[in-house]
DNA sequence: ACAACCTACAACCGTTAGGTTGTAGATTGT
DNA sequence: ACAATCTACAACCTAACGGTTGTAGGTTGT
């Protein structure tokens, strides 16, 4: 597998995990402070069970953190994790910026300088620069 | 419907459409410049019909408009549609730095001002602040 | 006129997602 | 010791997803 693919595994897992409410607010509250997985539930109008697999999506995209603490799992949002999604967006944005022209440079930037948009604006002079593949 | 779950629906429809490889790539092609549906398709070992959809995706999410121009369907990547979602991440680090309490509040910047990160840094005396519903 | 092309959409199919209930194990408090 | 609590996971169900093929209509070029 390579590098570029594992990339892609990670937002697939990222954006999917976003892509429902009920793991957002999850998220939203974590993120605020530790809350024990049962301690979550009680704040939504299904069992027990669907807030745990919620959770358990949230915590396999790496949003979410768990701990032990005697019976109860506490969990606590990542918020690297958050600001790795928001790279996926700026690299999205750079390529329309055109900027970036193979995907491979997306892996060029990825350690800690998520937020680099010192720099130009919107330059508008973007016309299908279009190169076909094959 | 509250402005509030038209909000939640709209992050519903962008994170699904970016929640898969396939769409993601393409809209990095559409961002780069126009490309016909068909032209998108020859790009891919899967059918036109199975691109279209994803397209459809795309647009019904407000990542992509479309535009007629005689037989062909011309797609192009909408990077408002791309800073809304990171405006989307912010809010939610926004939570984490415990700046919002409430969600209601996370309507309050939404017009323009997405990238609203002047101001501190890193907090890192957050701990269950904690306030239960119920 | 007609063939080639592009798009749109319906119908279908296998897999995944989001929910349920039930069961079992570990921890806690009395 | 025992009941209550919390977690984890399996099994199941229905709806949605990602793909297919087929059909039909509009545009283009000869």
């Amino acid at each position: 597998m390579t590098t570029e693919e594992v990339h892609e595994d990670r937002a697939d897992a990222l954006f999917h995990a976003l892509a429902d409410r009920t793991r957002r607010d999850i998220l939203r509250r974590v993120l605020v402070g530790e809350h024990s997985v049962s301690a979550l539930a009680r704040g939504y109008d299904m069992s027990f069970a669907a807030v745990q697999k919620h959770v358990a999506v949230l915590e396999r995209a790496g949003l979410v953190s768990k701990r032990r603490s005697g019976r109860e799992a506490l969990a606590s949002g990542e918020v690297e994790a958050l600001r790795s999604v928001a790279s996926m967006l700026s690299e999205l944005e750079a390529v329309w910026r055109g900027r970036i022209g193979r995907i491979d440079d997306l892996l060029a930037g990825l350690h800690d300088a998520t937020n680099d948009q010192r720099g130009r604006q919107d330059p508008e002079e973007r016309q299908h620069t279009h190169q076909e593949k094959e």
